[in-house]
DNA sequence: CCAGGAAGCTCTAGTCTCTAGAGCTATGAA
DNA sequence: TTCATAGCTCTAGAGACTAGAGCTTCCTGG
């Protein structure tokens, strides 16, 4: 069994953020030793890779509550995880994108700005300030 | 003298994002009328104007706070203003960056699930429970 | 001139995913 | 036994809003 310490060293997980997942009903509620003090099983710390690893996808708590609940049920068929999965993946092509138009916009501000007169003619403050001087929306 | 739904309008700004920017300091508290309610020149809609395109390039509050007040000194030079917009496109950059790896892995987990199996055999399901089924590193 | 509804006001709490801190208790090695 | 380290619970804060309650002011039509 492992203490709340270690499985936190083990999985790359601090500590509080465990203890709010447990909260959050990611995890089950762990099993209390004689201190009252939380130890885990391997199969915790598989559930709570699984976790991390969904975070670190970018995954939010909702879509990998959903998961781990289908996992559970091994003979179900698997369109629903697929479509969560799908469905993220074009919510990150949609940031990348919107991102994208951000940076073009932000290094055509930039290029025009070279840090060395006043603000007066700054170009970053007058982009700012006057909407026309843009290429794009965003 | 425009109301404060007025000047939602003429800005795209919604009413109680207006009075929070107030709250936060990155508008004047506004003039008020007789029954107290806000009345905002033109000064306000520039500056309200200023504060959303910064948002809308994905500047936060205090990044804005600090534009503002370097525009109020027309005459100091303008490098730190170069060096918030560009600091901000770094980390775009790195945003998009890591993004992107996202989008890849999750992409090849989508692509080996057809959504026609069970959950057993659902890669998108494996891959989140074995690190070892993945690309990169994210 | 007044009714009624839209728009305004303040204040509080909720969103989401943690993170930090206070104040206390348990554990384990010297 | 001592004492540091690690654990416990509970509350609050971060950022940038958003929603709602309960109240007041404004403006238009009749």
């Amino acid at each position: 069994m492992l203490s709340i310490g270690d499985l936190s060293k083990r999985t790359g997980v601090k500590v509080p953020t465990i203890r709010y997942y447990e909260q959050m009903g990611l995890l089950a509620a762990a099993e209390r030793s004689e201190g009252n003090q939380r130890r885990y099983s391997r199969q915790d710390l598989e559930r709570l890779a699984f976790i991390r690893h969904g975070r670190d996808l970018g995954l939010d708590i909702s879509a990998i509550r959903e998961l781990i609940s289908l996992s559970q049920h091994p003979d179900h068929p698997c369109a629903d995880a697929d479509r969560i999965a799908s469905d993220h993946l074009a919510a990150v092509r949609e940031k990348i994108d919107r991102l994208k138009r951000l940076e073009q916009e932000l290094e055509r501000i930039v290029s025009h700005c070279d840090g060395g007169h006043s603000i007066e003619e700054c170009y970053v403050i007058r982009a700012l300030s006057d909407h026309n001087l843009c290429d794009s929306e965003h």
